[in-house]
DNA sequence: CGTCAGTGTTTTACGAGTAAAACACATGCT
DNA sequence: AGCATGTGTTTTACTCGTAAAACACTGACG
């Protein structure tokens, strides 16, 4: 999936004002590969958001890929275990569309996992009494125990893999991430032409 | 990972030395809320790993979400556009093997979507003369152009979005996404337990 | 030669997500 | 009350990815 993502800067370098830190020849990711395909093939274009925007979405995705491990094993998906998280973090009843926009997935998907979350006995539902086109979704003892089991396991991986940067850089990082999030997120709907 | 509904607050400010790097308390992304509601449950947690990798997922997501309307524009699946790339990056013929390691996706997926491709006059294949397991892939004219269209408007569109971060801040950015890219590829297999 | 282990690619069976339609109900208007 | 319109949820039909099995072929070895 990395292929894809790269950019020229919008103010381009005309004196030499170059982001320096950005490319270190001596560190070799497959995205710094990539990149270097890309500019041998179209020298014109800078490559330079792709070192961003490519590495995010490569980490994103072993990311996922090494913490789907574990979920696995407790017999979950990524999915089933965002839906649960949700109650359990919210603290309280959701309902299926709540749920949705909780873990940014469909109504229809929320549909189905809770369907086979309700049948492993994880999440209990119960309607509402005053508007009966709305259930109400709680986690059971069971799922509560499942993702407090879980979560501790995973943010110690997280901790883990992090522990490659100083903490400096770990705040560094999350910050400069928050930005770009927030660009992102402030575009809301409007993303995209 | 999954965040709340995001009011749309616009979070800038970012000027000089923070003294402590770490958790930035008054970011307004979905994810420090969500970081939020997980510390009020579970105090005792160390959720600072959240707030990067949270970060690099939901970005990730959004990023992918917009990048993927200009594709669909074009006829094409995001996946579609990774096993085009490849070739064109490379520039030679590929084999299916070689482009499924190349777009990180399993062989049975390369020959669906090789199949869609061929049909749509996008790639072509020949067989090896040699050995007569292989196929070789090439982009038809056709096809190189449909990349090289698309391409540069997904350059500015990045660019567009990296524009929320200083130059400065975007080599910081991916130098350190680097270091972590790196951290996770050099794992290889060994992914997680 | 013949066959056996290994490799490259495709097929099969299936699970999971989505958009759009279908439902079920509430709410407002006359 | 009766009905149109809107909202919350589920169903339907379909696409796409995957794992595992099946194929097709190579290369080595007795």
């Amino acid at each position: 999936m990395t292929a894809t993502i790269g950019g020229p800067t919008p103010a381009d370098d005309a004196g030499g004002a170059r982001p320096r830190a950005g490319t270190d020849p001596a560190r070799s990711d497959t995205v710094s590969a990539v990149v270097r395909q890309w500019r041998a093939v179209h020298p014109q274009l800078d490559t330079g958001p792709m070192e961003i925007i490519g590495r995010i979405n490569r980490c994103a995705a072993l990311l996922q890929q090494a913490e789907d491990a574990p979920l696995r094993r407790a017999g979950l998906s990524r999915a089933e275990f965002d839906l649960l998280g949700a109650l359990r973090r919210t603290g309280h009843e959701l309902t299926p569309g709540e749920l949705a926009r909780e873990t940014f997935s469909s109504g229809a998907a929320v549909t189905k996992r809770l369907k086979q979350l309700t049948e492993r006995a994880l999440v209990e539902r119960r309607g509402d009494t005053r508007d009966r086109r709305v259930a109400h979704v709680r986690l059971t003892d069971a799922g509560r125990d499942l993702v407090d089991g879980i979560l501790p396991e995973q943010l110690a991986y997280e901790t883990a893999v992090l522990s490659a940067l100083t903490p400096d850089k770990q705040g560094d990082l999350a910050g400069r991430l928050a930005e770009l999030l927030s660009r992102l997120e402030g575009l809301g709907g409007a993303l995209r032409t």
